[in-house]
DNA sequence: TAGATTGTTAATCGATTAACAATC
DNA sequence: TAGATTGTTAATCGATTAACAATC
């Protein structure tokens, strides 16, 4: 895949978005950088590089197609190849994660959920089961799954983490408020929500 | 409120989290800005230059002092002022963020929801009453709330946005995965989910 | 053709990192 | 004092924005 900046690859979900409304509410066939500049508020250049970045031409006095760039992105960015992923926390978030219907359009599929609680183990969240933590090695080898979710409270996070250490998982998402350090080759991608919180705070208080 | 960075920003609570583990787990007096450093792994003077855009001063030869630290970055990122938020959209998502005890800690204080489901309207989650949505702009008057957190599904946005705008709401936190946009002078932080995991993806690819 | 839009080089801006003097 | 650590200036790096030629 393609190298790109990650405030690039951060904007560019965004710019599918709004390709997708331009050709569903509009049936456009032709899109500017400038018109989706707008509709972010951001510089028409930059999405201009952001794009090019990726490997897509456009067309000089026309734009971009819509239909072209809206497949060449969903392939860029991997939406149509499903993933597979595993969830560990069964609590309010990792059901609400679990039962999120947008995530498949990103080509993420959460298929199994794990936890130690022996009321919640063997009960199904819509179709998914909910699995003893036990199983979660074997299950990612005979899988081969590479992602898995983590949404067990802070508390709990060294009980599991050596478990996911200690698999075949290549990458985590991980939702508890806990800055996770592993040791070996695994990427982890903290999505702390109270950071965020404390954004929108601050900017608020200076503007 | 001082000035400080959106970057800089974002590192603040991990070194408030990692100071308030030094403190709790083993009584340090102080810790020094190469040990926070090793820690999130990021340069030790970047942790300097941050502490001091909080205006904070430390002590050369011995470090920052943890318990002055920890209480000055308290202030500064105004986790020990509660604010009062209310959360539209009572579904998984909804119920996980206002059950999640950890936001208090930062300040945060989800103190109704609401919701147009004639089913839901009059529950109580936890000690969390829901609302019909028809109420919302009465009660954000009357307890001069600033704070809302969407947690509406992407169809519903478009039924909610306006009601928000035509209230005394000053900031957004937006989980639908649509890219808000509102009129006046609202400020919003789109918390899309799916363009975080995007980013894993990326890393996960070209690593 | 003229106008609109892309693609790209150059300039700017801001954040990160390096170097080192000041300090207890 | 010597050593360790902060605070700060300077250098580097990379992302954003401006300018403009190329293109249909």
């Amino acid at each position: 895949m393609k190298q790109v900046s990650i405030p690039t690859l951060k904007r560019l979900p965004s710019y599918y978005n709004i390709i997708s409304t331009a050709i569903m509410d509009y049936g456009e066939k032709y899109i500017s950088s400038s018109k989706i500049a707008k509709e972010l508020n951001i510089d028409d250049t930059q999405v201009r590089k952001d794009i090019a970045a990726t490997g897509y031409v456009g067309k000089p006095k026309v734009g971009f197609d819509t239909f072209e760039l809206r497949l060449h992105l969903e392939q860029f960015l991997g939406f149509n190849e499903l993933k597979e992923a595993y969830l560990i926390g069964a609590g309010n978030l990792g059901v609400a994660l679990s039962k999120f219907e947008g995530f498949r359009k990103f080509g993420l599929d959460i298929t199994a959920m794990f936890d130690n609680n022996p009321e919640k183990i063997g009960k199904k969240i819509k179709d998914k089961q909910i699995y003893c933590i036990s199983e979660f090695q074997d299950m990612v080898r005979k899988n081969n799954v590479k992602f898995v979710i983590i949404t067990v409270p802070a508390t709990s996070v060294n009980d599991i983490i050596y478990v996911v250490e200690d698999s075949q998982i290549k990458a985590i998402w991980n939702f508890s408020p806990v800055n996770l350090k592993v040791s070996n080759d695994i990427i982890v991608l903290n999505q702390d929500l109270a950071t965020s919180f404390v954004t929108l705070v601050h900017l608020l208080n200076t503007n």
